[in-house]
DNA sequence: ACCTGAACACCGTTCAAGT
DNA sequence: ACCTGAACACCGTTCAAGT
């Protein structure tokens, strides 16, 4: 890569991530361009969709929510771990503007982006450990847990945001109907 | 109201309705006035913003929602009545394009649209029916239990679509922890 | 090999002119 | 009183021309 080109790139992306951060996920592909001090068509060059401009601005934080679901499994119990990082993974969903549509592609099948397969390996690690030990259902795919995670952070962002993370995440542990007991809280 | 001005009201109506179903909540408002053979201003005259125009669209079958609520809450136990709705209120959501955005507005502790209001009057009714006979949790409020069952059907929106709604709506319902009991089951 | 920026198609919104 | 449609500002995307 020349040196211009590798320059533009590393521009584009701090832009981009700013951006992201302070518009959402819609933010103007124009916008960012001219921030950066390039021509529209070099955007488009190193990044030819908005996903993967997406993907790249938050490789980083990606990598690190993985890498600390892992650290949570090596530190507590099965179920605690789980329900620390699933609490984290909403967090990051709802403060962190843009990164809940690629949270989103992470609650498939088979993950086509890379952010999303490491997601969905570290839920697996949780999730195995958490049904082995024996306080979470076996009924459950890593799929379906990241896709319940991704739909408990839209419901707490109807709210107030942060604030309903924990109570909503508890209610999908310990389930809404009566006669169930509380067997591990999310904080 | 004059005669011609009714008259593209009820056109702009009708297009509406069948952009929207087509193209989501996000179609062209200038395809939907010239589709109705009118100015783009006669559209914005009438329903001066893209929410307005998406509420009078869907009223009726919004209407058609609260009512078959009030309508379940009559015909079975509580419990029951209310697991049921939610499950057609999830359904909708996804089902009818559009409609999403729409019903997330009720899950509003004061809701700011005619539709928001009656949803959530009907929520109320079927919660609290629910709560008096043990079946359901007391720390519930309405616009909680709306929150969570747009959560739930953005999961499911998340897979194939409706083949999930019944099981992560059981979900909540029962928890995903190990040691609950399956008291109702949604379908 | 890479960049630029004009050009194109599209969209939402407003408003002067018309009836 | 109501409608029309041109006009404006904005956006994403492409591509011929430049270095």
């Amino acid at each position: 890569m020349r040196a211009d080109a590798r320059r533009n790139h590393a521009r584009l992306l701090k832009v981009a991530t700013e951006a992201f951060a302070e518009h959402g996920e819609g933010a103007s592909l124009d916008d960012i361009a001219k921030r950066a001090g390039v021509g529209s068509g070099t955007l488009y060059r190193h990044f030819p969709t908005r996903r993967a401009l997406l993907e790249a601005a938050y490789a980083a934080r990606i990598d690190a929510l993985a890498e600390r679901g892992e650290e949570l499994s090596r530190e507590l119990p099965p179920g605690e771990a789980l329900t620390k990082w699933l609490h984290e993974v909403c967090v990051a969903t709802i403060q962190v503007r843009g990164l809940k549509s690629l949270l989103g592609t992470a609650a498939t099948d088979t993950p086509l982006t890379t952010c999303g397969t490491l997601v969905k390996s570290t839920a697996t690690t949780l999730l195995t450990a958490a049904q082995s030990e024996g306080t979470l259902r076996r009924d459950l795919t890593p799929t379906d847990l990241l896709r319940l995670t991704h739909g408990i952070a839209t419901a707490a962002e109807l709210g107030s945001g942060e604030r309903e993370i924990s109570q909503y995440l508890r209610l999908l542990l310990e389930g809404i109907l009566s006669g169930s007991s509380a067997p591990v809280s999310p904080h």
